[in-house]
DNA sequence: AGAACCGCCTGCTTGC
DNA sequence: TGCAAGCAGGCGGTTC
């Protein structure tokens, strides 16, 4: 499913190939995303990823903003056949860019364009101090806490347990009992896996694909999301797998306090 | 106010 | 083998 760096990895392979050229038309092919219909044609500015979602911004001051949920992806096409499941189709002088989405549930907004900073987001602009006064304090545990959308911009399920296997803290922690020191450590390796997973482009466990159809490779670098029962790496105990706020949580009860 | 829960969806896996 | 039930889960909206 997309996560942070999934939609990066769109957004920039989108930047390249569709930026600054005009879009021709578009076509709905779900009811359930008739809003994008009233799109008016324009020429593509730059594409943004803010948060999980991807911000195409035209030159007319609207912007195509599409956020892929659970199984959404786009896939880039030079000829005009429709993959299975595609909901939607931007078309361009040189090939077309679908919206594929087995679940429906995906949305696209067309919305006037905004300079809105975002500030929870750990690899574009992080404000540490406002996530502590904040976020830190909540009584939720860290796992439900990492996923929040406003609390951090971008988190998903893989990604959650990920930090928290490599930050050595349990899921079952309240946000609120977390130290200063630990909070720096969840941030820290929260940057660096969320980097590694770009350089990757993405981790395809089941149906992630980049826009050109070409899985990402995150998936080896995974160490505790999908390995229930698989010996921990670093004490060679057994990953557990818990229910936290109707979602797996997978972890090692031995390495994460 | 803030935490917990629900509903949207459909393809795949599991159990009988 | 076939069919139904269960499961996956981001996140906005609703309820507690």
């Amino acid at each position: 499913m997309p996560e942070l760096p999934e939609v990066e990895t769109l957004c920039c392979q989108l930047q390249k190939i569709i930026g600054g050229k005009a879009i021709r038309s578009t076509k709905v092919f779900d009811d359930k995303l008739a809003g994008a219909g009233n799109l008016k044609a324009g020429i593509v500015r730059d594409v943004k990823r803010v948060g999980k979602r991807i911000h195409i911004g035209l030159d007319n001051h609207t912007s195509i903003i599409i956020h892929l949920r659970m199984t959404g992806r786009l896939l880039w096409r030079q000829n005009s056949t429709r993959p299975e499941h595609s909901r939607w189709k931007m078309v361009f002088k040189d090939g077309n860019v679908f919206l594929v989405d087995p679940r429906r549930f995906a949305t696209i907004t067309i919305g006037v364009s905004t300079s809105e900073k975002i500030t929870n987001d750990l690899v574009a602009g992080f404000d540490h101090t406002a996530f502590l006064k904040q976020q830190a304090r909540r009584r939720v545990n860290i796992k439900t806490l990492l996923m929040d959308p406003k609390a951090l911009a971008g988190i998903g399920n893989i990604y959650a347990c990920e930090i928290l296997y490599c930050s050595g803290i349990s899921p079952y922690r309240q946000a609120s009992s977390l130290s200063l020191k630990e909070w720096k450590r969840v941030f820290a390796t929260a940057k660096r896996i969320l980097k590694k997973g770009i350089e990757k482009r993405g981790t395809s466990i089941s149906d992630w694909r980049d826009l050109y159809g070409r899985p990402g490779e995150n998936q080896h670098e995974l160490k505790a999301y999908g390995r229930e029962g698989k010996p921990c790496k670093i004490c060679g105990g057994r990953i557990q797998r818990i229910k936290q706020g109707g979602r797996s949580t997978f972890f090692c009860a031995n390495c994460q306090k």
